[in-house]
DNA sequence: TCGTTGTATGCGTGTATAGTCATAGTTGCC
DNA sequence: GGCAACTATGACTATACACGCATACAACGA
C-alpha cells in the first residue's frame, strides 16, 4: 500500500502537489529558515542576522513556506515572529539521512572489501 | 532530537545535500519515473511509452536518480532494465501525503464552523 | 497626522536546468 | 568487420526562480 494505493500511478495533479512540496525544501536558502525557525520562535531581524540574506528574499521565502504551512506567524506590534511546523520537515530530514549514512557505509564496505 | 543534534544548525553541506536530495523529488516527471518504477523493474522503451518523455531526457532523469541511488539497473543484452529503490521515496511521499490531508481536513474544519 | 520602523512587492539580472534534436558511443548479432 | 538496436551526451532554447535594489504598504508612537 503506498501513495495511490497499490500498484497504480498517482494523478498527474498529485505528482505536482509532491513535487512543488518537494521544491520547497530544495532550496537551501529555505531550509536554513527553517532550520533556525527549529531553534525556537524568531523575528525577521534575527533571521537577517543569522543568514545574511536580504530582507526580501527572506520575506519572499518565508511567504512560500507559510503557504504550505510549514511556518506561521503573529504579530508582535509592528514586527512578525515567525514559527515553524518543523516536525514534517525533521521525520522527512531524518529518513534521508539515515539513507544517506545507509549508502556511504556500502560505500565504505565495498571499497574494504576490495 | 533531530537532524544535527538538538539546537544546532546544520552545516552549509549537510544542508546543500539535503536540498540536493529534495530537488531530485521536485521534479514531476522524476517522479513520474519512480512511480513506474515502483510497479517493478521496467526497461527504457516502456518507460517512454510509459510517460512519452524523448529517450534523451528519461536517460537524463535515470542517470541523475541513479546517482543518488534511488535506481539501479542491469543490462538485459544491449538494453537497460532500472529497477527503483522506492521504499525512501515512498516513506517521504506517506508522510507529506499524511501532511497534506491533515491540512485539508484544518481548512475544512475552519469553513464548517465559520 | 506625520515620521519611524518593519514587511511586502514590482522590476531587473543572472544562473540553473528541463526538454529537444542531432550525434556519438556501446552492445550484440551476422 | 559491418550492421542494427539501444543508450548517453554535446549543443541549444526556453523557462523558472533565486536574489538584490528600490519602493510601496502597514503598524505603531509622538
Amino acid at each position: 500500500m503506498g501513495v495511490a494505493g497499490p500498484g497504480s500511478i498517482p494523478s498527474p495533479e498529485l505528482l505536482d502537489e509532491f513535487s512543488q512540496f518537494f521544491r520547497l525544501l530544495s532550496e537551501p536558502a529555505r531550509l536554513q529558515l527553517l532550520c533556525h525557525l527549529r531553534q525556537g520562535p524568531a523575528d525577521v531581524a534575527s533571521l537577517i542576522e543569522a543568514t545574511g540574506f536580504s530582507q526580501s528574499h527572506i520575506s519572499r521565502q518565508l511567504s512560500q513556506l507559510q503557504r504550505a504551512g510549514l511556518v506561521t506567524c503573529d504579530r508582535d506590534g509592528v514586527r512578525l515572529i515567525y514559527r515553524a511546523d518543523t516536525e514534517l520537515v525533521e521525520e522527512l530530514c531524518d529518513l534521508v539521512q539515515k539513507r544517506m549514512k545507509q549508502r556511504l557505509q556500502q560505500q565504505l564496505d565495498q571499497l574494504q572489501t576490495a
